[in-house]
DNA sequence: ATTATATATTTGTACCTACAACAATTGTGG
DNA sequence: CCACAATTGTTGTAGGTACAAATATATAAT
């Protein structure tokens, strides 16, 4: 009966999450994934990153970078350019508008996160950590 | 630190979840959407339903439960009638075929759901369930 | 060199999500 | 009764997800 309660649970609080985020990215015109692109090339510090880079950082493993992407040059959020060294690569790159855009909404999402982090205690949330680590044994 | 992993642990984990489960249907030509309406239509035990208390009952809240209904409807999965009582409303309720469909699938579901939960002992799965309540707290 | 295979990205399609606008019906206060 | 609000469902649109096929380039094998 509660194996079932995990998956569905599961999913709902990921849901809950995703709903959280994605509603304070909003008034950015963010979604949560063109958000998830953003950061990650801000991570790789001025280093250009391959679409398939990105890919394997995302979250949603599946979804279509590509047109991510797409939607972030339109805002000229990211630079786009082809791989000399090896031209089935593109180098994609945050711009300074992207970079100070992450800038402004940083703030933001660190109050949503904390906000629903201390709803549990330090050792109940390292608890939980540990176990999703147990659950997420991919085969 | 740990607030932001909270967060995006847990969109990973239903990320993973949902996978887990649409990846079971696909064999079925059943998206977890559609999978989710059989289930709570089969739920009402004969008694027909609106789309709002299907809605209601979704994981995803504002998914289009119009157009979920209608490719089961394609299917023959379920069926539709205007109600006479109140002439908004229709009235959805699931067909032998969708019956038995589900028949089928319960166990494959069934496994998948008991191989993840098995990954933690039972104190683990309770304590987890609990602090997911705690996390929960609409505003 | 030519063919085969692997890698990297794009394109196509069906379905879903999120949000808003619309239409039809019902309920309610004057 | 009538105007107006609330309820219920449909339709429209932009963006995302999932999966498969197509395209282009690079690498390896013969």
């Amino acid at each position: 009966m509660s194996a079932r309660s995990l998956v569905v649970e599961s999913m709902r609080l990921g849901q809950f999450m995703s709903d959280e985020i994605s509603c304070a990215l909003h008034p950015y015109g963010l979604s949560i994934q063109q958000f998830n692109v953003l950061r990650i090339l801000r991570g790789c510090k001025g280093a250009p990153a391959s679409l398939q880079y990105i890919t394997s950082r995302m979250i949603h493993k599946t979804s279509n970078t590509t047109r991510i992407v797409d939607r972030l040059l339109e805002k000229n959020l990211v630079d786009r350019k082809p791989c000399l060294e090896n031209r089935r690569k593109i180098e994609i790159s945050i711009t300074s508008k992207g970079l100070s855009l992450l800038t402004t909404i940083d703030p933001v999402i660190d109050e949503k996160e904390n906000e629903v982090a201390n709803r549990l205690t330090n050792e109940e949330l390292a608890t939980l950590l540990d176990n999703y680590k147990k659950l997420f044994v991919t085969l």
